[in-house]
DNA sequence: AAGCTACTATGAGAAATCTCACATGCTTTT
DNA sequence: AAAAGCATGTGAGATTTCTCATAGTAGCTT
């Protein structure tokens, strides 16, 4: 984590995103800009986090660790978006991890001096429910649309959301897992995609050499598959 | 709808199920108790709701209209459980439809009278938050459970969610819509769980025979698939 | 009465997906 | 150095699920 102190650059962030439209309170005090590499951990499972993120750019991925010491892919994060919420409000004892996918741009707004009242401001209440609802009814929208659709669709969309640079390199068998299909279905279809020459197979993932005719298949209408 | 209007039975719910506590302010003067017979509508698509429910007994089913008419069912709702909530903080501009399975218990809020006390009421927010915390980890949980299980347990689950004193009554192309199959597939599921034994085929619907194997099928362990 | 639509129902073959078995290379443990 | 664990890769056969075709029934329309 890097904080991020040129005092115009960081005034240009609250310009492009308010933050401080969030509290009836004034939160500067207690916040900071920070940024993530790559890859880099944002919160650690477990632990109760010091801070109450707001992602205004880059995507990461939530975690869960299982008993047996497995991590699964829960979800991606995409901004803008809390990160930390649910900690924060107690919906959740134990906090999810979350790791950087790309380069992620994030508010740090300290909990341990500020949640008392973060808590009690009516305006961030508002908007925390506001935000909570609108990604229930995302998720719900995206579940019960992905349910319907084959591997290759979901794959597709996977691969365009995990890819970096045009280059995808996840674990097959975290992949798998998270996709809800075999270790050994997953490598058909990516065999498959490779054979239609959508994906270019390297030594260290694959490279996408049709990323439109892989956003056509993740965006899947009808018409596009009954067309191919 | 009806209104429970018996005082001393209104006096109990409120002892059970302490709404008051959900508020800073005084809320019973914009509060009443009703119920729903099953399969009645709760709240109607499209329309901005009158009140804001919160559901203290019962079960009921979201659903959600496309344009050509078709009515899809989204999810269930168990209590206790916010119904309308969406709409009152504006996650959903358009309220989704809302049907009673069995017979529901409400607490019904006049949201016209009350809304701006309500959402500026730190105690109501909080709990609120909390609520759609919790519930988008169930869902979370759910879907990703979801996914990786074959048609007959998921099957099993929907039959014991939907089933009403062991009597199953869905509409073939709801169901399968919803699970997300063929319809063929469907009913082949089905004859297989009748010539197990676990259902017995009405001429209105499946009486549920086997509610125990049901419940293992759902609860879907390794080990007890592994048995079988 | 004829036609239309929607739900139910069943059969047969195809495609998607799973299970199992086995081989390889790379790390970590012993 | 051997053993064990784990991710990758591939093959073959089994199971699940889909597609398509066909029919019957009920309700509604014309």
């Amino acid at each position: 984590m890097k904080k991020i102190v040129r005092q115009n650059l960081v005034e240009e962030y609250y310009n492009h995103f308010p933050l401080t439209d969030f509290f009836n309170f004034d939160i500067t005090p207690y916040a900071s800009v920070v940024q993530f590499e790559s890859g880099e951990m944002i919160m650690q499972e477990g632990t109760a986090p010091a801070y109450l993120y707001y992602l205004i750019n880059g995507r990461a991925k939530l975690l869960l660790s299982h008993d047996n010491g497995r991590m699964s892919l829960i979800n991606f994060l995409n901004a803008p978006c809390f990160i930390g919420e649910m900690e924060l409000i107690g919906a959740q004892n134990m906090s999810n991890g979350v790791t950087a996918i790309t380069i992620c741009t994030c508010y740090a707004i300290n909990i341990n001096s500020s949640r008392n009242k973060i808590l009690k401001d009516v305006k961030f209440l508002s908007h925390l429910c506001l935000f909570l609802g609108q990604k229930a009814i995302g998720n719900t929208y995206n579940y019960s649309r992905n349910q319907s659709y084959p591997l290759d669709v979901r794959l597709a969309n996977f691969i365009l959301l995990t890819a970096q640079n045009g280059h995808y390199r996840e674990k097959h068998t975290e992949s798998s897992e998270f996709l809800g299909v075999t270790y050994r279905h997953l490598l058909y279809v990516l065999a498959d995609f490779v054979k239609r020459g959508i994906l270019i197979k390297t030594n260290s993932g694959y490279y996408i050499n049709d990323v439109t005719y892989l956003q056509k298949l993740a965006n899947y209408e009808t018409d596009v598959i009954k067309v191919t």
